[in-house]
DNA sequence: CCAATATTAGTTATCATTATCATTATATCA
DNA sequence: TGATATAATGATAATGATAACTAATATTGG
């Protein structure tokens, strides 16, 4: 049988965090922004949970382009935008899940269970700031 | 006025490697095969030559869903599938390149220069290997 | 062949993430 | 409600991939 799961301060802490935000922050930045009301949790605490909230589905955990990995407070699958300037990760409204993963299922020798699509670019507050 | 490219022994015999297999190597694999040929080269040389060469265009860097990153000879842009049980990392023969990156451009606010897709599952040999 | 300089080998540093472990907090049940 | 079993924490050390540094070497145009 599976350990009982205990819902310490910390970890809803981190899940409301998550949910109550539109942007997908990595792991340091969730870390910032509880240490407000809970100022002595542990980074390694965050990351913990971060970990534990995307095994358990309450949570998504967005695949890197590069760097630091970033975490969606929706867990149902869906396409991102990354800046190349600053970095920053938003969403992006277009549902081809069910479509694509088959299509690759019939042309890949295996078993195709899903996809994640990353677009890039440079998003419009870094295109309007372009000092320099 | 920029430098002037020196083909150097070494990052031949890395763009070489790359070029003539069909898979998508990370970094240490092709370092453990140069070294077959070249035996005292570098592992910081042979990073040094992919981030140039990705640079330059005659390769692709893939974009890592998770652990390192991978390496593919072919440079023109085009989709993958990575096997979560053995990590490797294959094409797919989809191309919906400037289609979606278009869609996402109109959803987007800023400017969507490309994507990328990474299809995940087990590869045909994981899955027929499928002891315990 | 020589000189100018791009590139290398070897090493150390950095960054994000995990593991370790003694201590603390949580949930259960008497 | 309060004792108890154990999951979770905080602090820190460890890991793994990649980048930076530097003196020595290799490459290329003249």
């Amino acid at each position: 049988m599976q350990p009982k799961v205990k819902y310490s301060r910390q970890r809803l802490a981190i899940l409301n965090e998550l949910k109550s935000r539109c942007d997908h922050p990595t792991a340091d930045v969730i870390y910032a922004e509880v240490r407000k009301t809970i100022p002595n949790i542990s980074l390694g605490t965050v990351y913990r949970n971060l970990a534990f909230l995307a095994q358990n589905g309450d949570i998504l955990k967005i695949p890197a382009t590069m760097g630091s990995e970033h975490f969606d407070g929706n867990p149902v699958p869906h396409y991102h935008f990354k800046c190349n300037v600053c970095g920053s990760v938003s969403d992006v409204a277009i549902d081809l899940m069910p479509t694509l993963t088959e299509m690759a299922g019939k042309l890949v020798d295996g078993v195709v269970t899903g996809h994640t699509i990353m677009f890039e670019g440079k998003c419009g507050l870094c295109d309007s700031t372009c000092r320099k």
